[in-house]
DNA sequence: TTGGTTTATCTAACGCTGTTAAGTTAGCAT
DNA sequence: ATGCTAACTTAACAGCGTTAGATAAACCAA
């Protein structure tokens, strides 16, 4: 079966069905092999639309990064900053499986350039000086990455019960997978409200 | 050759090597085989000693959390939260590499939790009521590892120059990666004052 | 309409991965 | 001395990302 009468596969499609199959299986059950039988079709075939698993992975992310609103720098810096920050961790809950391919991947391409330089002229703008504005920028980042990644709560196993008595502070802690979105969601707020109020009181009486 | 006279491998001797080849190869640079060759045997031979290479990666990401240190709550709260959150984030500076398996990996071992309840009791006897004390480390934890994961300036490529004229608000980019590690090192300890100082305005007049 | 090039797929295969099975013999206990 | 376990060996399996080479439909120029 050579060349279709009319093409099986466009990028679109094969990034659809990836990060189907990230989104339910993890990063690691993504396999050529698999993308390809889930499209009706032999591994090879996908590199003609893709040189590579990276590649593909590379534009998959890019589609999610588009969410990220850094739009709100022209309300002032504490609106911009927080527009972004929400959107962007929005962006990664939703689809937290391609979060560790996202946090190593470098932001090189046009659109991620293009971002940062929204943020930091947002923030150089607002009065902050660059060197500050760069070390915010990065502190936001580490608290979306941190957040969307680490997941404290997912630290804790089910049968936690077990160590309650070995160690007594814990004793909430079986709540914490039950509730681990919304003690994650709230946590991530709260440290964005903290520096947040951290940084208004530095350039206002700092 | 078939049983030696002394034993040629040891858990402590497999988890030295596998630890360099991460910090020297990267975590995708670690195969079982290649560990093999480094200790001068076979690879079948290191699942006598474990079972799995993920249970391997376990032991050596167990051994670098050792150097946390989460004994300064009796000073007090932000002495507590501050030296956790430097020692925390100096242990995974030393071994980059392995943070990507850092940050998926459960804590459910005794160890962490013991380093759990440490935080969480320090927190509580500082005053600070139990919901907010789980969301202080959580924060933290975010802070931490998105600061070793994500690392902002490693978002640059080193011709970045080419893009200045398009985005001017980088002027300063091609310094980043230059001192990427100083930037990354300044700007968690920046977000850490940030986010204590705002934790302390909360705590007292909040 | 013909002919040739390009396009989109196929099957087969390479070297890599984590891991298991089966064989071999040193060390130790009875 | 006998048998059991410990610590290695080589051979092999299924799956991985990727490449090579074949095939035939689609498109374009004459």
């Amino acid at each position: 079966m050579p060349r279709p009468t009319t093409p099986l596969l466009s990028q679109a499609g094969i990034r659809a069905s990836a990060l189907e199959i990230i989104d339910r299986d993890g990063l690691d059950g993504l396999s050529m092999r698999k993308l390809a039988a889930a499209l009706g079709v032999s591994a090879p075939a996908l590199y003609f639309h893709y040189p590579t698993k990276e590649h593909l992975l590379d534009d998959v992310a890019s589609e999610i990064m588009e969410k990220v609103d850094v739009s709100a720098f022209t309300h002032g810096w504490r609106d911009g900053l927080l527009t972004w920050a929400r959107s962007y961790r929005a962006a990664l809950a939703e689809h937290p499986n391609i979060v560790p391919f996202l946090a190593r991947g470098p932001g090189q391409r046009d659109a991620s350039l293009r971002r940062a330089d929204a943020i930091h002229g947002g923030l150089v703008a607002a009065g902050w000086p660059p060197r500050e504005a760069t070390m915010i920028g990065a502190s936001t980042k580490y608290l979306v990455l941190g957040a969307a990644m680490g997941s404290f709560s997912r630290g804790f196993v089910d049968d936690v019960q077990v160590y309650l008595d070995r160690y007594p502070s814990l004793g909430d802690a079986h709540r914490l997978r039950e509730h681990a979105d919304s003690v994650d969601r709230d946590s991530f707020e709260f440290a964005l409200m903290m520096f947040v109020d951290g940084l208004a009181a530095r350039l206002t009486h700092g």
